[in-house]
DNA sequence: TGTTAATGACTGACTGGACAGACAACGAAG
DNA sequence: CTTCGTTGTCTGTCCAGTCAGTCATTAACA
């Protein structure tokens, strides 16, 4: 057998792709990337048909990540608001210690690059949490508004309180907790 | 005296880039805009020193005109949440009406092509509604929190609001009182 | 009022550089 | 010797920004 097609040089080409996304923007060549993962230019296109396809699969990759983290040492007996803080703190947690990823997703997410299926696949990653916000409205203020809508809140709120994290690190739990009431006075 | 330099033009091609830029990003060609403008290739540079420049200028442009709109029609004795209110239904009634502006002005936003000076001003324009937004959340769960992340936590409502709002117009209004009560439960 | 000269905003073909992707050559494994 | 992943050079395309020239407009003068 040839040399197989090695998984970790495909994690390394996305993972370089990651930091030079956030340095360089969603412009960045890919000889730059595929210099950063210790890659031939030509091999890029190898495991990726096209800069576009580089694009989809890192974002989905990405997204996959951020919504396991977000599920951890979930305690399926706690009370839903417990379970869901639980998550609310993975998640930011996650985003506070991975910036660059953060980074790249936010970029990656604005890049009219991203396919119809990719969205559609990127949504279901996240079909968890989404189903725990779901019961958390149904019985608040917001029990009628369409779940897109609270979705869309909870994803702004989310941003918003991982930025102030980032920018004021010594306090992060502080604001991890403001930006959770803030949700939870919102929605629940 | 030779013909005046026309803010005509000028206007032209702003109008143009929002309109191009929609449709194909911010990579869009500058022969593209200045063609749409009616405009030669070349008489953009006359306008607009460098790309980053028109897009500095249009992204200031849009955010001075969506702040204006917003605060048009206030009743200084009224009560501040319906004052607040009011500003409320300009700010997504504008956004609503003039999609292309607002989708423009989201891909600007996240360019990373912006200046510091530009960010700086654009916050100037918003300086009135910040403002109110102090005073409501002054005797609230948020008075302590920095003021960036309130009005972070604004604008993503606002987003998400007008968002719903363009999907579903049939039920705007109702729409937009959904998301003013969301983030007035949130805030103040 | 008609003619001419000066002006500078405007034009669009052009350039230089950058980049996505192709491809011919290479070498490691069988 | 064949197979196939890998390499890095190469090419065709695209685009931001330039610049030599055009031409509508105006002021000056007869």
């Amino acid at each position: 057998m040839p040399r197989p097609r090695s998984d970790e040089k495909r994690s390394a080409i996305l993972d370089a792709a990651t930091r030079f996304i956030v340095r360089h923007g969603l412009s960045a060549p890919t000889a730059g990337i595929a210099k950063e993962a210790g890659v031939a230019n030509g091999s890029l296109f190898t495991y990726f048909e096209t800069k576009t396809d580089l694009f989809n699969q890192l974002y989905l990759e990405l997204k996959t990540e951020m919504a396991s983290a977000a599920v951890k040492n979930l305690r399926p007996a706690a009370a839903l608001r417990e379970q869901y803080f639980q998550v609310w703190q993975n998640w930011t947690k996650w985003a506070a210690s991975n910036p660059e990823k953060r980074r790249a997703l936010a970029q990656l997410s604005v890049s009219g690059e991203l396919s119809p299926e990719t969205r559609t696949a990127a949504h279901k990653t996240m079909a968890a949490i989404a189903g725990m916000l779901e019961r958390i409205r149904a019985n608040g203020p917001m029990s009628k508004a369409p779940m897109g809508f609270v979705v869309a809140l909870m994803n702004a709120t989310a941003d918003a309180t991982i930025d102030l994290m980032s920018q004021d690190p010594t306090h992060a739990k502080k604001h991890c907790k403001l930006g959770f009431d803030a949700l939870w006075r919102m929605i629940s």
